[in-house]
DNA sequence: AATAAAAAACAGACTGACCTGTTTTTATTT
DNA sequence: AAATAAAAACAGGTCAGTCTGTTTTTTATT
């Protein structure tokens, strides 16, 4: 029906005109009432009236934006995608990551992204996903945007020689920070994830270390130039 | 109503009686009718005439013995860990692990539960725990009742002199386990998960060589006698 | 042991509520 | 005036829980 989601969500909200705006304004607030909607009452029980009760507009506006219930999901998670953007912009800016140490960023990760409950709404997006097929593919098409910049990220994080290994710690890291989200969601009231994150921070800079070129043992807390060129 | 789900369920069937025995094969049906549908349409779509459907058996056969959808998702909870169990006793017997070199019970953990379809319908019980508290706080029961032995498992397993980074170590494998698991479902056709399972256990094996009292660097694939004594 | 009473297991239908997507109407902008 | 945005009502379908009735098994009684 309209252009696709990411055309307009994800648009600089230029002066392109009154109604694009209004359109643009509207469309973030229906998103963020179903994020806010994910979390509170969870996948299952999200419904489209309800985020639209949420957003204080009528159904027919919500319909207007978002034809269906799947590409509302799918605009959630574009915004939410938006955010973590956001957070990162907000704590390193648009700088490179080779001058920051890997515990500073893995913890910024954890506070600003996986850590929050928002996170498990994108989890429950990635779990519904798997059964909806077409979803899934809108979906992992969303996440697949921005998985060459975080490769990027993580290339000037790390700048491990071996490439392979560096994407395997990527990963590794990765499926922990989502396992400590699962964690933290079921067993609340549960402080075991701050101390596997230190763990993991304490192994991390090991490893690191290792597979560096010139290596010192706590060659990673303290970075250096980029590189030495 | 009836006693509880797992007075039934867990109850050795033994000559108690025909009744008995016909209800547990019943109740065996429907959980395994609700697994199957939970892994096969996920949590969203699983309802309980579907259950029945599946089972073969009439919604007044369900409903008498799971009579709200809670009970039947605690009921599913209950036989999957079930399941677990018994393919821990396939793979080891009921064996003291001190013998089981880690990568070997890392990799049949990964194998036998964690990267099984049916571990993903056990995340999304734990995540729609979130918001539905009082089957959250029953899910949790139920997982509660295996973390004694599970935490025996990996003394035996582990033997670290310093049990709080034991558990550490534990809980660290569990969230990397479950994080891949949630990878393999999003992410499916993607073999990074077996190079991400093989780096841990090369790393496990060199930190269980650093905990452990007088240490080699191989100490833990060849594993000895549990205690010297 | 035989029979009567009670309890448990099973079957099928019903209901009130709610959800998604669609269609029809009204308002606002260009 | 034309097109887009927003509002409101509608239609078809489904679900969870409840209820009534039937069959099978167990228990109590004589």
């Amino acid at each position: 029906m309209t252009g696709t989601a990411m055309d307009q969500a994800t648009r600089p909200e230029a002066a392109i005109g009154k109604q694009a705006r209004r359109s643009a304004e509207m469309r973030r607030r229906l998103c963020q009432a179903a994020l806010d909607a994910l979390c509170e009452v969870g996948y299952d029980s999200l419904t489209t009236p309800m985020i639209a009760a949420r957003a204080g507009v009528s159904r027919g506006a919500q319909t207007h934006h978002f034809a269906t219930k799947a590409d509302m999901l799918v605009g959630v998670l574009e915004y939410l995608v938006q955010i973590w953007d956001e957070a990162r912009l907000a704590a390193f800016g648009g700088k490179d990551l080779s001058d920051v140490p890997f515990d500073v960023y893995l913890r910024f990760a954890w506070r600003e992204i996986f850590g929050k409950p928002s996170y498990i709404a994108a989890l429950e997006l990635m779990l519904a996903a798997r059964v909806d097929k077409a979803l899934g593919e809108r979906l992992r098409q969303v996440l697949d945007s921005i998985v060459g910049d975080r490769n990027l990220r993580w290339r000037q994080l790390l700048r491990f020689p071996d490439v392979r290994r560096e994407e395997q710690f990527q990963y590794m890291t990765l499926c922990l920070l989502r396992g400590m989200a699962i964690h933290a969601s079921f067993n609340r009231g549960d402080d075991v994830n701050e101390a596997v994150l230190e763990a993991w921070i304490e192994i991390a800079d090991k490893l690191i270390a290792m597979e560096r070129p010139g290596a010192g043992a706590k060659s990673s807390r303290r970075a250096r130039k980029p590189v030495p060129r």
